[in-house]
DNA sequence: GATCCGTCCTGGAACGTTCCAGACGTTCCG
DNA sequence: CGGAACGTCTGGAACGTTCCAGGACGGATC
């Protein structure tokens, strides 16, 4: 029982209805000059040879699918799937579907799922990767509105983009390990990509501002850094994200410290990690519900014939725990 | 610089190249009738002018749009984003795309997300998720083959699936324990869903086949529960799945015994959180891969032309780490 | 020199919609 | 009573492809 018969279309509808396809076309789409008695008929015409509108058909038409796409890295990265999620539902608000299209950290591969995207229609797209090349990007902003959510990245022209301020967020956590008393306040990453970088430069910028420049320490979160950290004396340290973070606090109970007594751990970015972890962990909470919002808002901005770029920078939130 | 101008189509293209647009579509898509020189040119002029093929239009008018959708309740359970990743590897193999829905666990969600799938005229459907009600998948099977991967459920008439062998995953389970010299071996699960209720059934099986059927013990995963099965005596737990699993040695942990020293603790799916829990999870794997191809697979069967139902069941094999 | 065949190319119809221009009948107004 | 205005409906063109039937041309064959 697989798809046999070809599915009905307006012009079924409208025979069996005794009408033009053209009035079942209006009657579907609600326009007010069909008369309530006909309408009703052609609706219950359709629902019985179970007429369902071809998408395809509408997009080649009117040019607009109303349908918006979604690029992300990785599926297996809470952080990025929730972002989506909260598009998603933006769309929804307006009407507008999404659908995701994701290609790991392999730039050539979601090259190929941005253009997918594009060559299905879309009419925008959300992209929540930092690993799309940036020519990629402004080859496709020239065919439709593109957005940057989540994800720091040197800014492309002809792109608007959501973001949370990595660099005042990454203040927060020293803010409040230093009023919890901390001085020798240690800086964990491995990465060399923007967000990451923008977090180590909030890092030390808030260091100074508190008087303690001299105690800036940026360490790889491996085993043997961790330990010439704790040598120093290191009481607190800030990791890049949740998932560095879970790493710290595995091998500073591994080396016998107790978390919060000995050492405190503060990730960033909220994940389930972060709730998940023993003890909880300290992290960045970035507002990624209105992070949807803004991103959808301003692809609707473009549709509507804004040209000029838009950088929307979202306050980050410090969600203390039991880690710290 | 949004999208200003409309983009290139096949007539543009014949224009400038000073062909048909028939021959165009020919050359852009290899046909052998066309001679090397024109094909050439046509390749560099349609380049040039920077076209594009409308996926739109080719989808309506050869009715079929190389596309394959997939449905997943949760994005944030790698469990199954992981199976969505196989079936969209399998699906790039044969030339086909994949697009994602994602609907939570609401029923009228998934239910609209499948629907607007179908409408896209996705090819084919691959179901990863238990939460799409029966009669929805049952009408979407009349219209594209569908596939239910990776999750058990009452089989739907008309709709194939690709999934492991719960019972078998848990009696592999219960002989692991058995053969380290647990008797006590309870099961712990919050779930009545088709998946949880197999590898309970699983389980109770396995129990009465090592002659263990007096020690059959099953119990929801909270603080509780599990302090019942501890006074009773128990030695080992098997989770119904890794979250819960995580969830029990957590309490484990707090009560102050030795994992797995005083308590054996295993899970199933083998995700992330397994490798990821300290100390590590003896969990029950899945062969992902595998059940994307062969999910593909007997979509491309279905399209086909094949009618019978198939079932595959694969193997489970168990991952054996630090807990047990 | 007519016929045939192959190679290379072309025009038009179709896919299922939307939308425009206009047709038809009735009512209203001057 | 003629025409405008309205409410309701219809037919055809268009969107950008693919595909089919066939046309033009050259060379080989009779």
């Amino acid at each position: 029982m697989s798809s046999s018969r070809p599915r009905p279309t307006l012009l079924d509808v409208a025979a069996a209805a005794g009408v033009s396809k053209s009035l079942v076309s209006l009657a579907l789409r609600g326009d007010p000059g069909v008369s309530a008695r006909t309408r009703e008929r052609i609706l219950v015409v359709a629902d019985q040879v179970g007429y369902r509108p071809s998408l395809t058909a509408r997009t080649l038409k009117q040019g607009r699918s109303m349908l918006l796409g979604a690029v992300i890295s990785s599926l297996d990265n809470p952080y990025h799937t929730e972002i989506v999620a909260s598009v998603e539902r933006a769309a929804e608000d307006v009407g507008l579907s999404v659908v995701l299209a994701h290609g790991s950290k392999d730039r050539g591969r979601l090259a190929d799922r941005v253009q997918q995207l594009l060559d299905l229609g879309v009419d925008g797209l959300a992209v929540v990767s930092s690993w799309v090349p940036e020519q990629v990007l402004a080859a496709a902003a020239r065919r439709a509105p593109v957005v940057m959510v989540g994800r720091t990245a040197a800014p492309v022209p002809g792109i608007d983009s959501v973001n949370n301020d990595d660099e005042q967020g990454a203040a927060l956590v020293v803010q409040h390990l230093v009023t919890r008393g901390h001085i020798r306040i240690a800086h964990v990453t491995s990465s060399v990509r923007p967000a990451g970088l923008a977090r180590c430069r909030g890092y030390e910028a808030a260091m100074r501002r508190a008087g303690l420049g001299g105690h800036v320490r940026v360490a790889r979160p491996d085993r043997a850094a961790l330990d010439a950290l704790l040598d120093e004396g290191t009481t607190a340290i800030f990791a890049r994200n949740d998932v560095e973070a879970v790493d710290v606090l595995d091998h500073a109970l591994d080396a016998g410290l107790r978390v919060p007594a000995d050492l405190a751990v503060v990730g960033y970015d909220d994940t389930v990690l972060a709730r998940r972890a023993r003890p909880s962990l300290t992290s960045v909470q970035q507002q990624r519900e209105v992070m949807g919002a803004q991103a959808v808002a301003l692809l609707g901005q473009r549709l509507a014939g804004r040209t000029a770029d838009v950088h929307e920078v979202l306050e980050a939130r410090l969600v203390v725990r039991a880690s710290s």
